[in-house]
DNA sequence: AAACGAACCGAAAAGGCTTTCCGAGAAAGT
DNA sequence: ACTTTCTCGGAAAGCCTTTTCGGTTCGTTT
């Protein structure tokens, strides 16, 4: 089994070690290496190389037990195959890595039990603040008050208003792209949805139709509201074209609802974007880029959302103290699916 | 800033509190709690009630730092937003997560400066040992032998044959993607696949070159390499109807692709799978759930090889070595695009 | 020359847990 | 009653690093 050769088996390389190997107490060479000034520039040189040259990490774990803080956090997300904790997942990796702090990624599978059981073992692993990952952005049950390390909710925010939650903005961005309708000359605009039972449906719409509102107009019939799926895109389109065949404009409520409306609109022989323009959220490039023409669409900007998580649990880590749900803006982003009437 | 209220304040309860508690030594309270066999029933009995009251988690740290054995392990992923990376490490974070692993996510964005950073990082934290996932299935630079903790590498095989790498079996999977279109009646074949330079083109067009020659038989035309997307699958198969109009399966490179050519079809007026079967490979559910016909297509098992990697992991920490590349089978999911001829 | 200060370096404790070893007390045997 | 054998519980070492504080070695000053 275990081979003789080979550094795996050796036993790793501590302080001491270096010490030895340099000559000086285990004591200067922390100094040394620690940029402390109690330390003549010759042998902290000399301590520098003995550590080299043996490799020498210092022990995360022996300095983390020390110091009350081990540079760790936890990433609690509730489905990683969620397209949408994915992106948040990395931009907090990324504000996370940037700096000296290691991330425990735990999936829950949108489990409370198992999500129990992971935040037990990463408060055991004395992680010093976690992020809660949610997959819609419908508030979920808080973790409770009574945790020792602070909390961030992502993406879905916590009930509990003492909670400090970082949300996109689904409100504004339904404003958005309206708004981006609207200065494309689009007046008779329907609005084709997803699940009614997800807030971001409902949220969407709500800003899509203040905006029309603040521009004296509605939408052309009501929110069709539906499911998620390419499939209810052609449906509700199909019918929303033999009820309104002069609509100009189609709101969808993600990319996949987008791709199923050009389709039909295409089998149907309108011209997007300039008999119709189309539009989607999500931005989820897959389907975006690929379909004809290619999908303008409001992306909602995840990434930041993730790396304004970790700011703010950093923050808190560090004895900030902040609550409630903050809403960060979307991001329109302009394809060939959307054009001025000519 | 620091309430003077709520836990977070508190220091973090140990071991010693809760010996305090029960009225007993702190050796006769972690004796109690791991089940050692030198402790009446009844004091074992009052130390786990005095533990729970006060919420006690034993510090991983420290256990880890006694023990030399830390529980956690190093993902290392080198692009995040890839699709081929989730699936895998949903399938180690899926086999860890199950024991009392915990595992620590890092992207190094392909970039090997960055990843190098990350091994030390991670090293310096004392991880058992490390997953390398990659984006695509060409090799990829070794970590190197010189490592103090095992590596598996999944999906990307390291270069270097005395590592272990678990990786999908591209040829494999093309030979089950002919042999379906085989048994389904198909004998004039076409391959539109993507980036000849993906090394899982090239296998996939190999096996299923192999499948069909075991048959006796060989492609409409030769593969037809292109790029991994829609746009690629429509023009080649408008140039493919061109040449050979009688062609009656279409075997794509990845359901992108299978995605474009079955548009393609349609618009031209060949039913799909009446007259031409299609199929593409990654089972990518948002695009072969979503088409018309729903799309057959490969899977990839990933999450099984990102459970098999962990598991080996497990087993090389545990003093178990393996090495070289190790393929895991792929797997068939018929839908709507193809069928029997009738 | 003695004393003082500065500059360096090292011993030791702390941090939380596990484990080995030992002592004390109780039960059993003579 | 005394020894032997168990059974329990406690003291202490050890894991690795950081940090405080006391000590040593110079070079300077009076």
């Amino acid at each position: 089994m275990t081979q003789a050769t080979g550094p795996s088996r050796s036993h790793p390389v501590t302080l001491s070690d270096v010490a030895r190997l340099a000559g000086v107490s285990i004591a200067t060479a922390s100094k040394a290496l620690n940029g402390r000034s109690q330390v003549r520039a010759e042998t902290r040189q000399r301590v520098i190389e003995a550590a080299e040259r043996l490799s020498f990490r210092p022990n995360q774990l022996a300095r983390g037990l020390l110091a009350g803080r081990t540079g760790t956090v936890g990433l609690l997300t509730s489905d990683l195959e969620g397209r949408f904790s994915i992106p948040i997942l990395m931009g907090a990796e990324d504000a996370f890595g940037a700096g000296e702090v290691a991330v425990f990624l735990c999936d829950a599978r949108g489990d409370a039990i198992r999500e129990q059981h992971h935040v037990r073992a990463l408060l055991g692993r004395r992680v010093d603040g976690l992020i809660v990952v949610g997959s819609r952005t419908d508030p979920r049950p808080s973790l409770g008050r009574e945790l020792p390390v602070p909390v961030v909710y992502a993406y879905a925010p916590s009930e509990d208003p003492e909670d400090l939650s970082i949300v996109p903005d689904s409100v504004g961005a339904g404003r958005i792209a309206v708004g981006h309708l609207l200065a494309c000359g689009r007046t008779r605009i329907a609005h084709i949805t997803g699940d009614p039972g997800y807030l971001a449906a409902q949220e969407r719409a709500e800003g899509a139709q203040a905006a029309l509102a603040d521009a004296g107009l509605a939408l052309v019939g009501e929110v069709r509201f539906g499911a998620w799926s390419e499939g209810w895109g052609r449906a509700a389109t199909a019918m929303l074209l033999d009820r309104h065949p002069d609509v100009d404009a189609v709101l969808c409520g993600s990319d996949q609802i987008a791709r199923g409306v050009m389709d039909v609109l295409r089998e149907r022989g309108h011209r997007v974007p300039e008999d119709v323009a189309v539009m989607g959220f999500d931005n989820w490039q897959v389907l975006t880029s690929a379909s004809r023409p290619p999908l303008t669409s409001v992306d909602l900007n995840l990434e930041q959302v993730g790396r304004a998580a970790a700011r703010a649990l950093f923050s808190a880590i560090a004895g900030g103290r902040r609550s409630g749900v903050e809403t960060l803006p979307c991001r329109l982003v302009i394809r060939g699916s959307t054009a001025p009437l000519s």
